[in-house]
DNA sequence: CGTGCGGTTGAAGTTTATCAAGGATGGTGG
DNA sequence: CCACCATCCTTGATAAACTTCAACCGCACG
């Protein structure tokens, strides 16, 4: 195994599951990671159906979470940026209801959820990360249903943008200026607005000077969008 | 402690935390189980801000959870029915995020959580019980996103009255007759739509024979709801 | 060099919110 | 026991926000 590639070496493990853990406990849960190959484009780490095996981590790239209804319609349900760790909604059934795929070429670190769950009887610390991942997760998604509830489609992209650059600020990139890895389309489907929509308050916000939009590069301008 | 309160006897226990649990554990569950007195409509369990000190589990009546915005506009995030557990978005940061708050005269089993930390020691079950619990919460998160930006408002609330006789079922009550304890209000806030189309929607249904409405009490006429 | 996908923009259409008014219900105090 | 008040609920008319439909541009890729 590279050095490089150890938890300890890796940019975002603050973010990650190795977060506040002793040497000797992230030595361990090094040894049960596998580091998987690239993801590409459009490629998944698993899908909805199949059993739970490992989670996931990113180490770098993006990846979007989504489900199907009934009828076959995807539904985004998150974007996963380095140090997000995946799949944990598979726990409830021990198989995964959501599919995970890669927005753009992008690393993983693979973590079997058994290895996990072993490690987890000797480490208290990892049970209490995993427990602290996973409310957080759920602080998010009560977050997300008030933005679908309350805001305006201006309001949701606004935060949208303002959220994306928050995470990247966390993960050591600028807040203010960042890349863009999924399609007007998804952004849309994510925040539960038409394509149409998107592209306008996007061009909507550029006239006002809140933002600049080259394609897929965002420069957020305003502090009440970059706070 | 009278005989009638113990998990063994809840007849909500296979749904709530000792679900698959041996009678030695739950015992020992029951040991650091607070009974409270009941609670009373708008009576709260916790509020926004408050340092995490338990968890709480339903035993009657029921709740609801919300947040509130920056300009402090109220949005429901969860009803919660007898067995269901409250209290899990506080782990993340060892604070509650959101306000719990009776819809109507209500029972609680209060879980101090550093009893449950400690317990979840010794009992790998009451741990996998809990992250279960936790997963299963993101998966009707996910779904409830699908609801929001996908279904038209007839859609949202047929598959809100669905679900609420669904989960009336799991729990020994009829699946298609029973009483909301929310109002219509609460109905609209958490399913995005406001109070005049909750109420105007309620009254279609029943015209197209789909439902019959008596104030709070509401039938199931179809299979489509009632599935 | 075409073809498909992603993106933008305009015009028309639909859904749902908002505004407004009135009716029902339930709890409280005289 | 009844009158009163607040809250909850219903219904109609109007208005706004967003979607849908349609056309077009640009670019990457086979």
């Amino acid at each position: 195994m590279q050095n490089q590639l150890c938890c300890q070496q890796c940019h975002f493990s603050q973010l990650c599951l190795p977060y506040s853990f002793e040497l000797k406990e992230i030595e361990k849960l090094d040894d049960i990671i596998v580091r998987k190959n690239p993801y590409h484009r459009r490629q998944r780490l698993f899908e909805a159906g199949q059993p739970l095996h490992s989670l996931y981590a990113v180490r770098s790239g993006s990846f979007k979470s989504f489900i199907l209804s009934e009828d076959g319609q995807e539904q985004i349900t998150a974007f996963h940026l380095p140090g997000d760790v995946i799949g944990f909604d598979a726990i409830h059934n021990k198989t995964h209801p959501s599919f995970a795929e890669a927005l753009e070429t992008s690393m993983v670190c693979e973590l079997p959820y058994s290895s996990l769950d072993e490690l987890g009887e000797m480490f208290p610390k990892l049970r209490q990360q995993l427990s602290r991942t996973m409310s957080g997760m759920l602080c998010q998604n009560q977050e997300a249903l008030m933005v679908l509830n309350k805001y305006t489609a201006n309001e949701r992209l606004s935060h949208f943008l303002a959220s994306l650059g928050h995470r990247f600020g966390d993960r050591g990139f600028s807040p203010t200026s960042f890349r863009l890895s999924m399609t007007r389309s998804e952004i849309g489907n994510y925040l539960g607005l038409s394509i149409e929509t998107v592209s306008r308050i996007l061009t909507q916000l550029q006239k006002d000077g809140k933002i600049s939009v080259e394609g897929k590069l965002i420069n957020l301008l305003v502090p009440t969008l970059a706070d």
